[in-house]
DNA sequence: TGTTAGCACTCTATCACCTCGAGTGCTAAC
DNA sequence: GTTAGCACTCGAGGTGATAGAGTGCTAACA
């Protein structure tokens, strides 16, 4: 069976009508609400080779057709129209993000706040925190005997904080003596390229306080280091789903939103397809069995070609797909600017 | 009326049935199954009086009885055994915050996410912050020319950092003396205590630094101050409740979790009798309207005298008080405990 | 006088049954 | 290839009928 226009505004019309309705529809609505030419019979012909084809399904013999995820599919590949962004809405995501730049943390929950309640979705932010790990200033302080305090500034002005346990011995002068080599030999250095022989002449250098070289040492790679692995997540608008007629139910509702909350689950939604910007995953895609019922689409952003963080919009899998990805583009592009401002 | 004892029985009996089942109790039920010794006529002329007392309802003519809001407060206030602690609970509590007291946090999380399991409900923590807003260490590092970083350590070690913009002529030795006449006038000292001359005394040793030494006080007694007055709240297990049969429609569960991720509103539910150590808030009394079939146990805990913090569980009106108000009786005498060690 | 057995009554939940309408597939005519 | 028409299917929603849980009242009992 070969696709043609006419099943293909067919497939759309199925689409569109139940993304609006979250009813199964029927031929006869589609003859009368989408302008075809045809008449309900024929379009009648039409939906049951879409059905075979398996691009929509139905509930039950008498009722109209619903697009299966292969159906949202080939509608989100081939069919949507991918520029009608409400002017208005792009508008909205531009002034949120830009008009208070000072705290980034801020602005970015009022943007997924936003993107959320305008699709009815969830947001779902990834900071990968990749860029700017490397080591701007390292001071060890001393904070009562035995005990010292490391802070740690990042090139981006991030600020880390720990406490070190060091011999009662040691005075503040030891520890500027430990300060000042580790900056002079580290300072701009990410942790993958840490050289044994930087390491070793740091050591040599300070024999004496060997003990809390190695602690420092330790606790800042595992600074620099599980830093990148262990990105920052947040999200945003859990419960707007909930206004959708598919949430109607509870204990459904209960273990979607639990899922939604461990890290592992909103780690593997937020996989993407690097190549692409944007990725949709629809129902059985996400590869999560939880929110089987709904469909995610992701969207990267990047700084000097590096990926830095990752915007998700989580919703059932009968969702506006097109204003969700041009919102969420736009959400993208916006947040690259702002970035490559700050650089 | 008067109460007496056969009708506290009864009442008493009707609690527990229906914190147990959910469903509405019949005369028959509490006669079969709990011992009193009358027949279920008997126990169904008492009955009418209590709810003549306003103590339960029907919900309809042939139904059997729930307890209402006055019915609930009158157990609360008279007949609940207060002292029915499964001892296994306890050291649950217990060995949950002793175990790891490193991160206060974690720890804090940890208990709370438990509480919330066992009693299926919602954890919510209040921590006032007043205690230990004292300074121990205050201390300014020259980052780049023109820029410092204000790392201040309160006294339960809870770490601060500021950027501070300062003159670029301002050398290393200059941001250590700054930093070394703050310490040795303000250690220990509370924002309240700090008196005029200390500060005079601080701005005339430092006639030089004036401009540094004006802006790391000012963002000092910010810190200090302000941090007093923002309680910080954290929630746990918000979606507990969802099992309870009383929420099984999504329209009030959305409204409810709104309404708990505002901060407003759980300022509002945790505020607390301060004379009595445990309050119980039942339906209407949380004076939050989208919380009126949800009752509050809130429980301070106090250091020298000083409350220091709350932990309040937020459950169904008909949610087991015993257990519940026992539990976190418990929880606070424990965060008691671990803090006046930690003093 | 308080307690109890018995009985008529009330109300809900449940199930079977029916009808209505939306929607289909098929066929025959255009 | 398209369309009108028709028989058919199935679910949603309404209607009784029934069972069962629970009540209030009354009269008898200790």
């Amino acid at each position: 069976m070969e696709m043609d226009s006419r099943k293909e505004k067919i497939l759309e019309a199925v689409v569109l009508d139940y993304i609006e309705t979250a009813e199964p529809v029927g031929s006869r609505t589609i003859s009368k609400k989408y302008d075809l030419g045809v008449s309900s019979a024929t379009i009648r012909n039409e939906m049951a080779d879409l059905e075979e084809m398996g691009l929509i399904e139905q509930p039950h013999t008498s009722a109209g057709r619903i697009p299966s995820e292969a159906g949202y599919r080939y509608y989100v590949d081939y069919l949507m129209n991918k520029s009608d962004i409400q002017e208005e809405a792009k508008q909205l995501i531009t002034t949120t993000i830009r008009n208070k730049r000072e705290q980034v943390g801020e602005v970015l929950r009022d943007s997924m706040k936003m993107l959320a309640e305008v699709t009815n979705c969830t947001t779902v932010m990834v900071l990968d925190d990749k860029h700017g790990t490397t080591l701007k200033l390292l001071q060890l302080l001393p904070v009562e005997p035995g005990k010292a305090l490391m802070v740690i500034i990042m090139e981006d002005d991030k600020i880390e904080n720990r406490f070190l346990e060091i011999p009662e011995s040691m005075t503040k002068e030891d520890l500027d003596l430990v300060s000042l080599m580790i900056n002079q030999n580290l300072r701009g250095l990410k942790v993958d390229d840490w050289q044994r022989h930087i390491l070793e002449n740091i050591f040599q250098n300070l024999q004496h306080q060997r003990q809390v070289v190695d602690c420092a040492l330790e606790m800042l790679s595992s600074i620099l280091g599980i830093q990148n692995a262990d990105k920052k997540i947040y999200l945003e608008g859990g419960l707007n789903m909930l206004s959708q007629p598919e949430f109607k139910d509870v204990t459904k509702v209960k273990s979607l939103l639990q899922s939604l909350e461990q890290q592992e689950v909103l780690t593997q939604l937020m996989e993407a397809d690097n190549a692409a910007g944007i990725t949709v995953k629809i129902g059985a895609e996400t590869g999560v069995d939880q929110v089987k019922d709904c469909s995610v689409i992701v969207a990267d952003y990047k700084v000097k070609g590096e990926t830095i963080g990752k915007v998700g919009l989580i919703g059932p899998t009968r969702m506006d797909y097109a204003t969700a990805v041009s919102m969420l583009n736009t959400m993208a592009l916006t947040l690259e600017e702002a970035y490559q401002e700050i650089e």
